[in-house]
Parts: C-alpha cells; structure tokens; sequence
DNA sequence: CTCACTATTCGGTGTTGCTAGGTACCAGTA
DNA sequence: TACTGGTACCTAGCAACACCGAATAGTGAG
C-alpha cells in the first residue's frame, strides 16, 4: 500500500487493536498475523508491540503470560473496563470523522 | 475534541483539504474557518497553512495570489491534474481503512 | 548445529498536527 | 493620533505515532 496508509493508521490503528482485543484476549504476534491477512500487509511488527506497551500503560488491557509450545511465552491482552469506555470513545470519534468525509465523497462529485 | 481526534487527522486531514478544493478553489484562512463551522472546532490555522505549503511543494494544486479588500493578499488554492489523482488514492485508501473498521465494529458488538 | 518459525523488545527516523508566537493590511473608534 | 479587532499568512519548536532494522530467545526439523 505504502505511505498514506500509514499516515492514516496514526490513531486509527490502535482502536483496531483494542477493537480486536474487544472480541477476544490476544498476544502481539497473533494481532500482527491477522492484520495481515486481513490485508494490512505492511503493518511492521515492532509497531504492534509498541503500541501494546502503550495501551497497557494507559491501564487499558490486563496482561498475563501464557507459555506457548513454539516459542517464548506470550504475552495476552485482554481488554477492561477502562479500554473498553475508551473504545467506545474511539468509535464516536471515527463516526464523527467518517460522516464528514462521506458528506465531502459525495459533495465532490 | 482532544488528543483522540488529533491523531485521527493525521493523515485524513491532508485528504479533507484536498477534497474541499476539489469542489471549489479555495485560500487558507477560509478553508479553516469552514472546518471549524464543520465541527473540526480545534483546528489550528498554522496546521492548516503548513498543509498548504506541503501540497503545494508536492504539485498537487495550483496557487494565485488575489487581493482582499480586508487584509494582506489572498493565496487561492485550486487542486490540479495531479492532485485529483492524489484525491482518488487517498478515496481508495479511505474505503480500505473504513471497511476494515466497519466490519470490526459489528464483529464487536 | 544450523535453519526456520514463534515471540518479544528496542533505538533511531520521518511525517504530521499542535502550540505559540510573529508579520501585515484595513476599518472603526476614542 | 493611537488603539482595537478582524482578516490573512508564516514560522520554530514540540509530541505522538508508525516504520525500519536489528537483537534476543525458545522450540523443533533437517
């Protein structure tokens, strides 16, 4: 894809992952894998995994380690209750923004 | 708004402005004053003046001076060849992004 | 023992919007 | 005259975020 995604996964990216993590607990590799196949395909691991740190010191996740049978343990987000009332103020924030560039999609043409 | 909304525009706000002069030319000062009447009531106007200046480096638009009758010259921005076909990109990557979004909405919920 | 896959971490870079100031031109008013 | 306020533009320095590249570590296959 290539540069303006990037620029507009800045703020976007992590109501994704903390969308993600509404659904069910996950780790950072795993995220990193469906993002891409869900055809995120540039998203870099090191941006995942620094954005976890991030919304785990906001206290928006719980962590704990699970041993995994392949590697290192992993470590699983799961969202709280504080994550999840800043989700919901992610979604009316991306609502207010979509409805404005919808109405300037159709304006200009 | 806050910190939220700020992040968002990084990235979207350049494809907001490209698509507000593809339906009319326009100059800075105006520009900020309808995004601010949009809602958007934290935009700061030197955001706005550095975006011109970027575009404008980037040949996405035409630039002409005009007098105002109330102040210094006006720099009206009008969106050329080059940048319509910036602004279908940008459409296309905001469609990518939106879709994504919308399915992680209802998937959540 | 080396390779590949799993899994996480970290330092440095570039882009972007915000803050907070400044310049300049004009009209109305005390 | 001096002052205020609206119009219009510009700039330097800052913070946040995604990217890149490399490092570390565990496991199983060849």
């Amino acid at each position: 894809m290539g540069k303006l995604v990037t620029e507009m996964l800045k703020g976007t990216l992590e109501g994704i992952v903390l969308a993600i993590l509404a659904g069910r607990p996950a780790y950072g590799y795993e995220i990193t894998a469906w993002l891409r196949d869900q055809g995120f395909s540039d998203i870099a691991e090191g941006t995942i995994y620094a954005l976890l740190v991030r919304i785990e010191q906001r206290g928006l996740v719980d962590v704990r380690k699970v041993p995994s049978e392949k590697g290192p343990p992993r470590k699983v987000y799961s969202l709280n209750a504080q994550g999840r009332e800043y989700l919901e103020e992610f979604w009316r924030t991306w609502s207010f923004l979509a409805e404005r560039l919808e109405q300037l999609r159709e304006g200009g043409e």
